[in-house]
Formats: C-alpha cells, structure tokens, sequence
DNA sequence: CCTATTTGACCCCG
DNA sequence: CGGGGTCAAATAGG
C-alpha cells in the first residue's frame, strides 16, 4: 500500500513537475525573445502555475491518504456534517422565509473545514484553468483589503469541494495571495492545460483602497471571457491579461462566464489521466452516491 | 427568462 | 464575543 502510493507519488511528480519544468523553458524563450507577444508569456506562467499547483495538491492527498492508511481516518475531515440536518432545530415554518426579520432555518449549517489540503500561492495572475464561482466577500480586520471566495462553478452539479480565497496583498501592488482549499473532483476537460483547448477567462479583481467611506464598496471582480475561437487556430490563445485597476465608482461591465462543455464531459475522461481520478476520487471525502443523478448537465442554456 | 455577482445576515469556532 | 467563512435574497446583466 505504502508502495502503491509511492509510486503513484513518483508518477504523478514526473508528470507534473516535468511538464511544469518544460512550460517553465518556454517561457523564458518567450520572455528573452523581445518582439513575441506578453500575452503567451504570461498565458505559459498561469500553466505552470497550475501545474505545480496540482503537483502539490497531489502530493498533499496521498499524504493525507498514507498517514490515514490503514487504522484510524480521523484526520478525514472533508466528508459533509450530517448531523446537521434537521436534528435539533426545526426549521422555519416553512414559508414566509422571504425577508421577514432574521432568516432563520438552516442557514450556516456547513461544515468548516479544518485542514483540507490548502495552499497559498502569490501571484500577480487571478487566472487558472479552473471555473470558479464567487460566493462571498469579507473584510479583513487587518488587512486592508477584502478577501474574495470562491467555489468551484460544479460544486452543485458535480459536487465539486474545491475552492480558493483571493486577497490583495497590500505591501506589493498588483500581487494577490491565493488560497487554494481542496482538491477538484469535478472532470472539466479545460482543466487539461494539454492542448490550446484552454479557455483562459481572466478574472479581474478591482478593490477599493478606501476604508469604509461609503456603504457601496466597489468591490468587483470581473470574469472576462474573452473570445476564444474554438477554432484550431494556430494563435490559440488570446488572454488577456488581468490588469489591476483600481477604480472608485466606475461602473463595470461583467461578462458572465460561459461553460463550454458541451456534452463531452461524458466521454471527458479521456486525458485527464486516470491517475488523477482515481486519486482524486480514493482522496476519501467522497461520500455521494446520489450525484451521479446529477447529470452533467452544464448549463448550456444558449437559447432556450 | 436565466445565471452570476453583490452584499448583509447568519453561524462556527477560537 | 467577535473574526472569518458561508448562505441566500436581491440585484445585475445577458
């Protein structure tokens, strides 16, 4: 067993860490060649990004996995809370829960993670292969920016746990500190930075510097999704690059992000390697067996 | 109409 | 008790 996942460790850090090694050549012949295009450039940093991060979000479950092997699982904790439910406390007579006084009902029953697998990266670039949904925004009490959180869009659909939180460093501008907090369950072919298949939506993050001055806080972040021609162009990518701009009462334009799945999740097995998902899916917190129901079904409402 | 974001309320835990 | 994470109503935008 301790073998099993040393070999799989081996592998997965050949593969991760070699193709990170490679993207990471390239891209300094892109950064020493002058007249090439940023745009690729930093297109290739948000890849090895990726790549090291799941290397390390990787190796971080086997170990998880190995020290749990065997006897007791205690140190599993990603399972959901049961006991949750509706054991002790009625809910809310079961209308009315429009906005009359304090929602109550079963609200903030989650259960918080103690120590899933977790890291922290900085980095100027808000951009990963990953489809992120926000779901909340809070300030910091010392920090003077807000932090963002995010889960990922098939957290319903597939039941998906990851999520990351993303803070503005304040010592160096443009920097951000992204937390990443779980591994990816959900099988999204654009997770793959195989092929130009990569959908790169840059995420903007605008915060405001002010304090508290007004009740609005301009706090936005915008998912663009640029055009990405789905055709085999050569000049695949076309990202652009996440700029930070700091702006008070702009208005913003946000592109909703679009999920161009279509239909292949099915067979979407393919390269994402059996390695992954078998991992991914051994890494314990795994305890639906009703959302296979949930059919893939992206929301592919063009036009309905 | 639909889905994503905003934003204040709510809940857990230190 | 309060900070921080999450929920979900309201809103925005296609």
């Amino acid at each position: 067993m301790d073998t099993t996942n040393k070999a799989i460790k081996l592998k997965v850090m050949n593969h991760q860490l070699v193709e990170g090694h490679e993207l990471a050549t390239k891209l300094q012949q892109l950064l020493s060649q002058p007249g090439l295009g940023q745009g690729s450039a930093e297109d290739l940093a948000a890849k090895i990004l990726e790549t090291f991060n799941k290397a390390i979000s990787i190796l971080d479950s086997i170990e998880h996995l190995s020290s749990s092997s065997s006897s007791s699982l205690a140190a599993v904790e990603g399972s959901q809370n049961a006991s949750c439910d509706n054991d002790g406390k009625f809910e809310d007579s079961g209308d009315s829960r429009k906005r009359l006084g304090p929602v109550k009902g079963k609200r903030g029953c989650y259960k918080r993670k103690k120590r899933s697998e977790t890291w922290t990266t900085q980095s100027p670039i808000l951009e990963d292969t990953f489809f992120w949904r926000k779901y909340g925004q809070k300030e910091i009490l010392n920090a003077k920016f807000p932090r963002s959180y995010f889960r990922c869009t098939h957290k319903y659909t597939q039941g998906c746990k990851a999520t990351k939180q993303v803070q503005k460093v304040e010592l160096e501008p443009g920097m951000f500190s992204i937390t990443y907090m779980g591994s990816h369950t959900c099988n999204t072919n654009a997770a793959i930075p195989k092929v130009n298949a990569c959908d790169n939506h840059h995420d903007e993050i605008t915060m405001d510097m002010e304090e508290h001055k007004s009740p609005s806080l301009t706090t936005s972040m915008k998912e663009e999704e640029e055009n990405h021609r789905h055709h085999g162009s050569s000049t695949g990518n076309n990202l652009v690059w996440p700029e930070i701009v700091f702006e008070e009462d702009h208005h913003h334009h946000h592109h909703h992000q679009a999920i161009y799945v279509s239909g292949d999740t099915s067979t979407s097995i393919n390269v994402l390697g059996s390695q992954e998902l078998m991992m991914f899916g051994d890494g314990g917190d795994f305890e639906f067996s009703d959302n296979e129901h949930y059919a893939i079904f992206n929301s592919c409402s063009n036009l309905s």
